[in-house]
DNA sequence: TCAATAATACAACGATAGTTGAAATATACA
DNA sequence: TGTATATTTCAACTATCGTTGTATTATTGA
């Protein structure tokens, strides 16, 4: 992923309307909504939630296709894999073994997800 | 992660000046650097560089530790990978098999990061 | 103690983002 | 064709962010 796409998604997600949303269709996954399912399930007004649609979608994390006079958004699962990928490079590169507990990270598994805070531990003690 | 954690750090990722900082701090580690040297490798002004150190620490996203006259910064890298957690949520709550090459980003492995594009495809055909 | 260095704090300016209300486009159905 | 619905577009206002220049705090070493 390139800087300025890193950083468009990144400002696209510092939104608490977007994020919301962008979050909704990640559940929803292959599925998406259509615009007045999302603007009733978050209780947003649906000119701003169009706004915001189309700031998520410029910035393609969400893609768009039209069914009748319904607009269905999906969340981009791809462009979010390239920005951890991006967030996460070379993240050990001084130290592999510092990684091990990483590799789990942005999985789908709850199971996984809990354990991570918990047994990744910073050598340095900062924290 | 809580939502306005989440939100303040995808705010301090969006800056351009705070993404190559934390982008840089991911890199070395532990070690992580002062930030006398991270000015010089990114070339930014101290005053403006102190600015937006002091926003990465606020939000969580860095750690300091002083070192005599030195203020040494590091990477936090929980609560980088709560916030991918945050993000990932249920992401596969209808269609666990979608979520199967999910599993491997977030990693620090580079030769499984380039495989993510190309193997994950969406099943809608949107993108 | 005094000078030099590391880093932060403050003030001010210009630029950009988010919300709201009103209007417009486009599709569906009678 | 005419009306209702889904969604977007536009204008305007307020609020917030990022940069720059200047001043300040804190630590080191003579």
């Amino acid at each position: 992923m390139e800087r300025n796409t890193a950083l468009t998604v990144f400002d696209s997600l510092s939104s608490g309307v977007r994020l919301d949303v962008f979050r909704l269709l990640v559940k929803t996954g292959a599925d998406g909504m259509v615009a007045g399912e999302i603007a009733q399930a978050l209780e947003i007004p649906a000119n701003n939630l169009s706004f915001h649609l189309k700031a998520l979608t410029q910035v393609g994390m969400l893609g768009v296709t039209q069914e009748g006079r319904f607009l269905r958004y999906r969340a981009n699962i791809p462009q979010m894999l390239d920005l951890i990928g991006y967030l996460t490079e070379e993240c050990c590169a001084n130290d592999p073994g510092q990684c091990a507990t990483m590799r789990a990270a942005s999985t789908c598994d709850p199971a996984v997800l809990p354990a991570l805070a918990t047994t990744h531990t910073q050598t340095s003690g900062a924290f």
